[in-house]
DNA sequence: AGCTGTGGCAGGGAGG
DNA sequence: CCTCCCTGCCAC
């Protein structure tokens, strides 16, 4: 796979090398506005006239071979890669105040003459994907002047209902465009709401009104919750059906859609990305997992589950269940126009939430505000790069072939039920290590990585002074500008290190990488061994956090606080660990896997052992209520939770909630049933349900399901049943397979018992009556000595 | 086509 | 049974 990616990239590679220019043979310029580029392949190409636009020329076959402004010879820009198109836009931005040239184009339009077009551009401007700086400036629109914030942009929310009759209740997916659409829900970040649908008109006039109003509203941004792989791509689909041309650009064309992808960590999503001239469309599914992605913490990523998290729904609000929206659009309509608006309010406040780190990273890339938007950040730290080596005139280099070979230092030094706690960190570990130890990748030969990081570690400090301030004087909105400034800064810090390592970056050095990581775990032993040597319980390291018991004599906040900045002055220069909270107790129970007891009494779990979402629901309460009895010390009522959980599987007496797994499949279909068929992968119970009934999966979609028949045997992938398809009045999900489960979650408790006690009460025998008398919880487990870290040879 | 990294645990199928 | 290997999910 590695080397067909080489080649690929020395195939659609034109101009890498020393330095640009040596490739560069000659240019003629042919009059004021044109000029021909020569360069060493042979290719001559010429530019076409844009006379709207004087400063660049850029064409189809300019794209792919490479131009040069007619009247700067200083500025190339050269195609480095097949259709990285961002690369070419870094100098388009970075030579130019593209704000000025914006505002340039901007008072153009407003100048010619064009009574038809009433979208502020030029009318003769044809929109075609080629066209580089047509597509720029009218996907860039009028929505990035100087000095513009967050609140200027003009945005609208969208959101369809479709007339869905569930026939055979599975929750197997709607094919796009197979039901007509209702309602059309809009709204604006200026209070304006607007609800359209077919009760008074034909869906062919609904989907022509709503043409109009987004023509006359005429919106710098569309958002919507799943809007790419639902919204759009179904009114397109009954567009073609109807035979309405959709123009809601701004130059009157229509979308352009093509097959796009975003990651989430390590989940990766295909979704059909729309490209609407003039405007930005934004998804406010993918903000509110990106926002996730850091978190962790949300129960779900639909529209509804995310505005309860961000506590935007509103009491009164209407709640509809997918499958009944048909029939109450024939019996109670006013309800669900009422349920369509709440949509569209709430996808305003979560874009308005999260979209603003988005807006102002946009003004630092040579991107547009929605492409900043669903790229992730590694390609941004890049085009930092590019800008810089462009305007610089040096020559871009290759990617380095290989990988990493470290990351950060982990460890559990004590298990059991421990406390009290003090939980401190290393500040900006990654980060910090990069400015202090002079991490710069070493095919980057200005220097720029340096750079780049103190720039934006000083950016970050000024937005981050002026948002106090803001907030000093009342001004919430413009300090919450500021906030969301930082925020875009501190998201490309915390990228730089990932980008050193990341496979295909063009600057990737894997020793930095190597050596950044080394070098934290250098500083997390170091820091073990400071609180160590003043009396303190180390109990888990994990990167650049530390988690201890402190000494006896350490009892108030402010003791604790005051070690903490003891320890910290004694480490290298650049490098601050900062008290990060106290805890009563925890419960240590593995590497990245442990409980915390505040002190207002709240219980937060952590690690994918305790709390991941792929096992049942009931296994998880099960653990999270045990582990509050383990904290209590309670064995009787852990023993008692465990007979009530064994009688509820026993008798069938909860919901298909309870017991459900939902997964991801993150394969498609077809691969799924190559890698099973050569062996390559072992079956699985997801993939075999969709396969069973005829669901058609793309990648990226989840299945809840449950696991039905009775009896253990070795393998149940064949026994799934979708979660739809349980009946509570005829229970068939296999109650063996949950109660072996229930033991196996039963097994997280082991390590805290004698093993004859673990048994006791994990045990529902009622012939002899369940007493606590004389089990003793095993609060301390050495798991490894710190002594064994080894800091000889640390070279501070 | 586009893509930030490593470390760690659980679960399940497959095969010895 | 046990080990190996893969996937999925999570911590940082």
């Amino acid at each position: 796979m590695s080397d067909n990616y080489q080649e690929n990239i020395n195939r659609n590679t034109l101009l890498f090398g020393k330095d640009i220019e040596e490739r560069i043979v000659g240019t003629h310029q042919i009059s004021e506005n044109k000029v021909r580029l020569y360069i060493r392949n042979g290719n001559a190409v010429e530019s076409r006239d844009e006379s709207y636009y004087p400063f660049f020329f850029l064409s189809e076959e300019m794209l792919l071979d490479g131009f040069a402004p007619a009247n700067d010879e200083k500025y190339w820009l050269i195609k480095l890669q097949g259709g990285n198109f961002y690369r070419f836009l870094a100098i388009f931005k970075s030579q130019y105040n593209y704000r000025n040239a914006l505002d340039y184009v901007a008072s153009k339009s407003r100048s010619s003459s064009d009574e038809e077009n009433d979208s502020g551009f030029p009318s003769n401007l044809t929109y075609s994907r080629g066209d580089a700086v047509t597509q720029f400036l009218l996907q860039t629109g009028k929505t990035l002047f100087k000095g513009m914030v967050f609140e200027d942009l003009y945005r609208m929310q969208l959101d369809i209902e479709t007339y869905y009759k569930p026939e055979k209740s599975t929750r197997s997916k709607v094919s796009i465009g197979s039901d007509p659409i209702i309602i059309i829900s809009l709204s604006d970040n200026r209070g304006w709401e607007h609800v359209i649908h077919t009760k008074e008109i034909s869906e062919k006039e609904l989907l022509l009104e709503l043409v109009k109003i987004i023509r006359l509203k005429d919106p710098d941004v569309i958002e919507g919750h799943n809007i790419f792989s639902f919204d759009l791509s179904y009114i397109q689909r009954r567009c073609e059906l109807h035979g309405v041309a959709l123009r809601i650009g701004r130059d009157g064309s229509e979308p352009r859609s093509y097959p796009a992808s975003i990651r989430f960590a390590e989940r990766s999503i295909d979704y059909p990305f729309f490209d609407i001239a003039g405007r930005h469309v934004i998804d406010t599914f993918f903000l509110v997992q990106n926002y996730d992605v850091a978190k962790r913490s949300m129960p779900g990523y639909g529209l509804k589950v995310a505005a309860k998290f961000f506590g935007f729904a509103s009491p009164d609000r209407t709640y509809v269940e997918y499958s009944e929206i048909a029939d109450l659009w024939d019996k109670n309509p006013e309800r669900l126009l009422d349920y369509a608006l709440d949509d569209v309010r709430e996808t305003e406040q979560i874009a308005a939430l999260l979209s603003g780190n988005n807006f102002y990273m946009t003004r630092m890339m040579p991107y547009t505000y929605a492409q900043t938007s669903r790229m992730g950040p590694a390609a941004k730290i890049e085009a930092l790069f590019v800008r810089e080596y462009l305007k610089e005139k040096h020559s871009l280099p290759k990617p380095e072939i290989g990988q990493q070979h470290t990351g950060g230092f982990t460890e559990v030094f004590l298990k059991g039920i421990l406390g009290p706690i003090v939980y401190a960190d290393v500040e900006s570990l990654y980060p910090s290590i990069m400015l202090s130890y002079d991490i710069c990748p070493k095919s980057d030969e200005r220097r720029i990585f340096p750079k780049i990081l103190t720039d934006l570690k000083d950016l970050r400090f000024e937005a981050k002074k002026s948002a106090k301030e803001e907030k000093k004087k009342g001004n919430n909105a413009l300090a919450n500008n500021y906030d969301a400034m930082q925020a875009s800064f501190k998201i490309l810090i915390n990228a730089m290190y990932g980008y050193l390592g990341f496979s295909i970056g063009i600057f990737n050095d894997y020793e930095e990488a190597d050596r950044v990581t080394t070098t934290g775990q250098e500083i997390a032993r170091r820091m073990i061994k400071e609180f160590e040597s003043r009396g303190c319980k180390v109990i888990e390291v994990d990167t650049d956090g530390i988690l201890f018991v402190p000494p006896p004599h350490i009892q108030s906040k402010k003791d604790e606080i005051n070690l903490v900045e003891e320890v910290s002055s004694v480490m290298p220069k650049g490098i601050t660990i900062g008290y990060d909270g106290r805890f009563r107790k925890m419960i240590s129970y593995l590497k990245k896997n442990y409980a915390l007891l505040d002190y207002d009494g709240t219980i937060k779990l952590k690690g994918s052992s305790l709390i991941s979402r792929s096992g049942e629901k009931f296994g998880r309460e099960f653990i999270r209520k045990g582990f509050e009895k383990l904290l209590d010390e309670d064995v009787q009522g852990l023993h008692d939770l465990y007979v009530s959980y064994k009688e509820m599987i026993l008798n069938h007496q909860w919901a298909i909630d309870d017991f459900s797994r939902t997964e991801t499949l993150k394969n498609t279909m077809e691969q799924y049933t190559a890698d099973t068929e050569s062996g390559k992968r072992p079956r699985s119970i997801t993939y075999e349900l969709a396969l069973k009934r005829n669901l058609s999966v793309n990648k990226g979609d989840r299945i809840t399901y449950y696991v039905s028949g009775s009896g253990l045997q070795s393998s149940h992938y064949d026994k799934g049943r979708l979660a739809d398809e349980w009946n509570r009045s005829k229970p068939d999900e296999n109650t063996q397979f949950y109660l072996k489960r229930l033991d196996e979650f039963t097994q997280k408790f082991l390590p805290f018992f004698k093993p004859q006690d673990f048994s006791s009460i994990f045990s529902s025998d009622t012939l002899f009556s369940f007493s606590p008398e004389g089990i003793e919880l095993i609060k301390e487990i050495r798991h490894k000595e710190t002594d064994s870290v080894d800091d000889d040879d640390i070279p501070f």
